[in-house]
Order: C-alpha cells, then structure tokens, then sequence
DNA sequence: GTCTATAGTAAGATAGAC
DNA sequence: GTCTATCTTACTATAGAC
C-alpha cells in the first residue's frame, strides 16, 4: 500500500519512484531483520544498514520501529482477510444463503491462507511484537469478525460479545496451529475440527436466527 | 514471594526486615505507575521517586523495569490460578469425579477470581507489558490449562491441541469481559454463557472420554 | 548482605542542514 | 527525501556507606 505519491499520472510509476523504492527496501531489510532476532532484539540500525539507507529516512517513512513492523504486519494480515473474504463471496455466488455455512467457507478460506502464507505468518505469532501489538491483533480480529458475523445478526450484548470473541479465537487458534503443521494433511485435520467447533458453537445459538438468511456481508 | 533472607528464625520476620519493605514500597509504587500509565510510558525515576527508593535499589532487587512487572503479573496470576485449583478440590470433595464438570468447576472458580480481582487485573488486559510479555502469558495459560485438562486427557494431536487451545481462550476471553462488567449479574451471565461453550464443545469430544473418569489433577 | 550515588553505554527517537 | 548530529532513557557497572 504505497502513500499517494504526487507523480504525474503515466509518467512514473511508484515502482520505480525514489520513495517507493526506499520503502521496499526497508521492508525487505526489516522483514529479514525481524524474523531473525524477533521484534525487541532488532535494531533499527541493523535494518538501516542491511537496507542501504539511513535512520532517518526510516522515521521519515515510517514513524518508527514499531510502525515499521506495523506495516509488514498491516500487508500480511490484509491479505489473509482477502482471501477470506473472497472465499465467501464464492460461496454466495454459488447459491449458498445460510449465514453459517457462509461464515464457515470464509473461515476455511482464512485456514487456507494460514497454510499458504505461514513462511511468513511464523513472524507474528511466536515472535514478539512492538507494545500494544496483541491488543491490536485482537482488536482487529473482533473488528473482522464482527463484519463477517454481522451476517449471523449475533447480539452485541455480553453474552454475545464473548460468543464473537470465542470465535475469533478458535480461527486465530486454528490458524497457529495450522501454520505449524508440516503437511497438508494435518493442517486440513486441523481445519476440519475447528470447523467442527464453530458449528457446535452455531448450533447453539440456533434460536437466534444464525441458521436463516440473513443480510449481506463482506 | 520474599527471596530467602538469612534471617534466624524467630529474631526477625521477612515483614520487617529491611528487603521486605523495600520490596513492598517498590511494588506498590510500581502498581500505581503502571495502571497510570501503562508499561512502556513509565519510568524508573518515577516509581523509585514514589516509592522513596533508588534506582539501584530497584535493579538489586528485581533486575530491571520488565521483572518489576512480571512480579506484579505473577502475584496476580498464581492468585487467580489458587482459585481455580481451590475450586477443582472443592468439587472433588463434594464427590464430583467426571472430569468436564470438574473443569467447568475450575473456570466457575477461574471466573469469580476475574471478577473479585478486577481492579489490579485490568492492568494486564487493556494495557502493554514487556516484550515478551503476551507470549510469556500465552504459555503459561496452555501450562495451567493442560494441568487442569490433563484430566480431561486430550490428546496430544493438532485437534487436541486445538481443542486445548480454545478451552483456554474461552476462559481467557470470558474473564476480559466479566473484568469489564460493571454489574455482579453481568458477570454471572458472561460466565454462565462461557460455561455453555465449554460443555458445548465438551461434548463434542465425548467419544475421547471426557465424561468419563481421568486421573487426578489439581 | 543491603543499599545509595554516580558515571557510563546503547539504542530508539528527533531536529535541522542539505 | 535523505542523512548526520544530538537527545532521551533504560540499563549497567562500580565504589563505597552502613
């Protein structure tokens, strides 16, 4: 997601900007740096160095180490909630309406980007992250969920909040441990079962309407 | 928790010892800091100048700003584990041997500590801790929980580790909001909705032997 | 063994020259 | 936009009072 860059439209491209390739080179440099010493033992010297760049041109970018991480994070996360989002959009067009079945493709679509992207997911789920981070993570998983569980209208009561939260966490559980796998076959076991947990969970609140068609959603 | 101090036994208690209090001051100094301003915008000066101490004194007793708050993170934490324990052998005593209903009895007990501890343990979920911190907490959940669901046995595949995972979160979570309850009553229903879950996704497990007899655990 | 004072290092963050 | 110089602060080390 590069910033606007105020270039003349079909003169340049931010590709090959001055910018937009200092941008990349720090993010490449980080997402190396990062993954070798995790968030707390990683210098921003070290990333400055590696990248061929300068403090300073870091904080004029970025803000700072933490926001650096941010944005490497901000790119992969991004991407996961795509190809969820993506894959209840498939669902729909193919004529599938109940809101859970809906919600259960998105979280296999999810559990699927898990899979293909866990070279680098392993960054952000054993290393450590910058203050705030988990509370961030959390924060936008609700937030994400919450958009694609609108579609089961759950009430956003405490009972309900936590019903959202507790879905969040076998996707996100689920999700670990399916980056950890080392097969194929594992991680869909894995996927399996917390499909399988999500709709005992959907069950219960049968009552509520989480069966019957509802509005449409992301 | 004091470190050994060698006092003779019977001339002098830890309570009036010279480490003790000192300790003591520097702990709570650091408890009002920390909720005041979370971890990583309080300062050393400033907890050792509340607490009529040094900075050195500070680093001889804890060893830095991060184990200062993981002393106050342990209190806590083995407090509200002493309750779910308490809770489990309550319910062992009352003749109660299956071993869901036991583990239900252990996040009942889990949950009312949450409630009854609010006020210190907001500190821990809304605000930021040492790097390292939410893996550090993230792992002793999963030590405490396979403790208490070793009598659950499990199995130590990726659905198990799942399921364990998700056990784990859902008292995890629910324990967040009944903190950010302002009722009793709102409380009771958060954790009556999480017992649900649990029993919910018990079930689902039943052909492992969950409502069966296990061994003993605390 | 317990604590204070102080000087020094390292690293993240910032200001300003260019 | 880029980079150098500088600042802030957590952290360490040491010397010594009691």
């Amino acid at each position: 997601m590069p910033r606007d860059t105020s270039a003349a439209p079909g003169r340049s491209s931010w590709k090959w900007s001055r910018t937009g390739e200092t941008r990349r080179v720090l993010l490449d440099a980080a997402r190396e740096v990062f993954a070798e010493r995790g968030f707390a033992d990683a210098s921003v010297a070290e990333v400055v160095a590696r990248a061929g760049s300068s403090v300073g041109s870091l904080y004029h970018h970025f803000g700072g180490k933490s926001e650096l991480f941010l944005a490497l994070w901000e790119d992969w996360q991004s991407s996961q909630e795509q190809r969820a989002a993506s894959a209840v959009a498939a669902a729909r067009r193919a004529g599938e309406r109940r809101p859970l079945a809906l919600f259960v493709a998105g979280a296999r679509g999810f559990l699927r980007g898990s899979w293909e992207g866990r070279a680098l997911g392993g960054l952000f789920v054993d290393k450590d992250g910058p203050p705030g981070f988990e509370l961030m993570r959390r924060t936008r998983g609700h937030e994400w969920l919450r958009q694609n569980s609108s579609l089961l209208h759950a009430p956003d009561d405490a009972i309900g909040r936590v019903t959202v939260a507790v879905l969040t966490t076998i996707i996100g559980e689920a999700g670990r441990e399916v980056m950890a796998s080392r097969s194929r076959r594992e991680a869909e076991a894995i996927t399996d079962a917390a499909v399988a947990m999500i709709e005992r969970l959907g069950v219960l609140s049968d009552d509520d309407g989480l069966t019957e068609e509802g509005p449409a959603a992301v």
